[in-house]
DNA sequence: CTTGCATGTTATCATTGATAACATCATTTT
DNA sequence: AAAATGATGTTATCAATGATAACATGCAAG
């Protein structure tokens, strides 16, 4: 329990904390769920860790800052995912697209408020350099692999000539980055009528079979 | 300004509010655009009006009572938006299923906070018989108009086979929902990358374009 | 050794949701 | 008409929270 400390045993020993910063993360990170991303309270995390409330402000410029690294902590989080599914399917010839729609919808419903945090603007500080870049990376991963679905297959030529002409994001990817958000959104806010929490993966599964070839 | 009151001008004129309750909502959807759903404040809205904080109270049990109005008044308010444009497209003989995603997005971006109040789950009484009225109205017209789009145009019959076998949403309305809901979202949430707010409705058109005949 | 910086601590504030005890007016009951 | 009653507001008062200022402590560099 004891973090890297240099002399021993008397009374201030845990003084200086040692890795105080990563420590309130997790002490966030650890009332998240239950609280929600607005619910979280500095003062409580600082009281887990054992520390004084106005510690906190020496690592953290204000409660943005902090809830700032842990929406890059969940951007990374499922970047991570999203790219470990993606190489399963390279192995396995199966479909890209629909391994990281899947880890898409995966993360968002095994951690939810993780997922809610990662666009709660309001909350977060969106000059925030780590955070800039896991979105970056995130994004980046939903563009490279979202886009590899040929859209003829099912849809009008006219379309398709449509289908790369917007901005960063080809029409086609961000269609189904927005309907495989929707819909965990959705799930998550319990919108979605007469669907218990145990069908909802499936129920939402199959409206997303409609998108592609079957994502 | 006056409200209706039975007798003249004397100090305690404003004693009784008269319609403290509605009064005391809008003042709290004033300060939504601005504040956002969580970051609305009882006390300011009873200032607003001219009335001690603890009067609010007396109308509304706590506060998630206050947001489950707010949160029923979106509901209808986008509700009434969706039917005039079903109606209006019924007229025209265009598309109705048209005429509802752009009503949903158009409502969605033109009052994103309210919009982002109706599926605020944790600031809601799930309890609350008005809210619960004016979801399952909403979701109706959802339901209704949701699917009058045959995916047999696009999509192949083991698809077609599945449209209807999930719960109260058959899969494409589901779908549908599911895509507007999410690209709203991320669109309020500026998650859209490389994409002025003046282009938003554009590319998010575009990408709808390709989910049915044209969305 | 001493000076300086990083890191924590102890007050202290303003804001907010919430509750209790009390006041006032309107209406109904006698 | 007088009095009881209930609805509606008011004035304290609380605890929790984010935030800041003033102070303390210990490590590390000169």
């Amino acid at each position: 329990m004891v973090t890297s400390r240099t002399h021993g045993g008397d009374p201030h020993a845990e003084y200086h904390h040692g890795n105080l910063r990563t420590a309130l993360l997790n002490a966030v990170e650890q009332q998240l769920p239950e609280k929600g991303p607005e619910g979280v309270s500095l003062r409580a995390a600082a009281k887990a860790v054992g520390v004084s409330s106005a510690a906190a402000f020496r690592h953290f410029r204000d409660k943005r800052a902090v809830m700032s690294a842990i929406a890059a902590r969940a951007h990374n989080g499922m970047a991570d995912r999203m790219e470990a599914a993606s190489d399963e399917a390279r192995k396995n010839n199966t479909s890209q697209f629909v391994a990281i729609g899947h880890a898409y919808l995966d993360f968002a419903l095994s951690e939810p408020m993780r997922f809610q945090t990662m666009f709660r603007t309001k909350l977060l500080d969106t000059a925030d350099e780590d955070l800039i870049k896991a979105e970056e990376r995130l994004t980046s991963i939903l563009l490279t692999h979202g886009g590899d679905v040929d859209p003829s297959r099912s849809y009008s030529t006219t379309d398709r000539e449509n289908a790369n002409q917007n901005g960063p994001f080809p029409s086609f990817a961000l269609l189904a980055w927005g309907a495989v958000h929707g819909l965990a959104n959705l799930a998550i806010e319990d919108a979605i009528p007469g669907t218990p929490t145990e069908d909802r993966k499936a129920v939402i599964h199959s409206a997303l079979a409609l998108i592609g070839r079957n994502v």
